[in-house]
DNA sequence: ATTAATGTTCAGAA
DNA sequence: TTTCTGAACATTAA
């Protein structure tokens, strides 16, 4: 599932395939079961886009924003299942939407958003509707402070993990990677947010960075269910470096005596070792 | 054959 | 005000 590292892939991957080239027309995928979800219309998605140059592709939590010259940005939030891919999708029944480009040699023809679950929305906003949906989330992950994460935990009394998915305390951070970082952090996923230590604070936000980064050093986490692809539609690397996500009854690596359980917090699984994370 | 599980976000309830 | 729950969705595993 598309978390800060996997965004970060798709917009790496997609990047110099599109950037500076133009929008010749969108492709609203007949094989779509239900429209995907647009905003404005999609005629207007359409009239707006077409003929407009791609300025530049970037990540904005865990969406891929495609800036284009008027102006409006093109932003892609792949929720669950959503892909942004410029090869050929994992499957041709679930093609959502596919923007095709003026020729340019040695590049990519197209790219396009592949959903199968179809949770995943596109949307187009105005340099104005870009500010008002910055100001609504909080710090990327991978700029946040010591301090930021300090002042912004001891304002809710929520278990840690449950602030951690909080887009609003800190962007890009999901249910998987909060789970490896709470666990690299030695830190219990239950603890009340407000009740961690200044060091506790200190090492999520060490841990933060560096599973993210490495992460995306590894180009994602591809599940066993197979969903995410980075844009050439290969899988990721870094579901072989997880130590506790989809690890219950197995041994802790760190502690090497406790035992990985799995518990249900805010309807989603965590995993943690009770005995090295307090 | 039914049911649970999967995770992100938002609306609405507690 | 803050926190919690359910719905949306498709597919697989039990």
């Amino acid at each position: 599932m598309p978390e800060l590292p996997e965004v970060e892939t798709m917009v790496r991957g997609l990047r110099p395939e599109i950037e500076g080239r133009e929008i010749l027309n969108v492709e609203f995928c007949p094989c779509t079961r239900r429209p995907i979800q647009i905003t404005p219309s999609a005629r207007m998605f359409r009239r707006k886009m077409e003929k407009q140059e791609v300025l530049r592709v970037y990540r904005f939590a865990k969406r891929v924003v495609i800036e284009i010259s008027s102006g409006d940005s093109i932003v892609v939030e792949p929720r669950m299942t959503g892909l942004m891919l410029v090869s050929a999708a994992p499957t041709q029944e679930h093609r959502r939407l596919c923007w095709h480009l003026k020729q340019k040699r040695g590049k990519a023809a197209s790219f396009e958003f592949w959903d199968r679950r179809g949770l995943g929305t596109v949307r187009l906003l105005s340099s104005a509707e870009m500010t008002d949906l910055r100001a609504s989330l909080g710090p990327d992950a991978l700029e946040i402070t010591v301090d930021e994460w300090k002042t912004r935990l001891e304002k809710t009394s929520r278990a840690i993990k449950v602030a951690m998915l909080d887009q609003k305390m800190v962007a890009g951070i999901g249910n998987l990677y909060a789970s490896e970082i709470l666990h690299r952090a030695g830190v219990s996923p239950t603890k009340a947010a407000n009740r961690i230590t200044d060091r506790q604070v200190q090492r999520i936000a060490v841990e933060t960075t560096d599973v993210l980064e490495t992460a995306i050093r590894y180009e994602g986490s591809t599940l066993s269910d197979g969903t995410y692809r980075n844009a050439l539609n290969k899988d990721g690397g870094y579901q072989n470096e997880h130590r506790v996500y989809q690890k219950a009854d197995l041994p802790c690596q760190n502690c090497r005596s406790g035992t990985i359980k799995r518990i249900v917090q805010a309807q989603r699984s965590t995993f943690y070792c009770p005995k090295c994370q307090r």
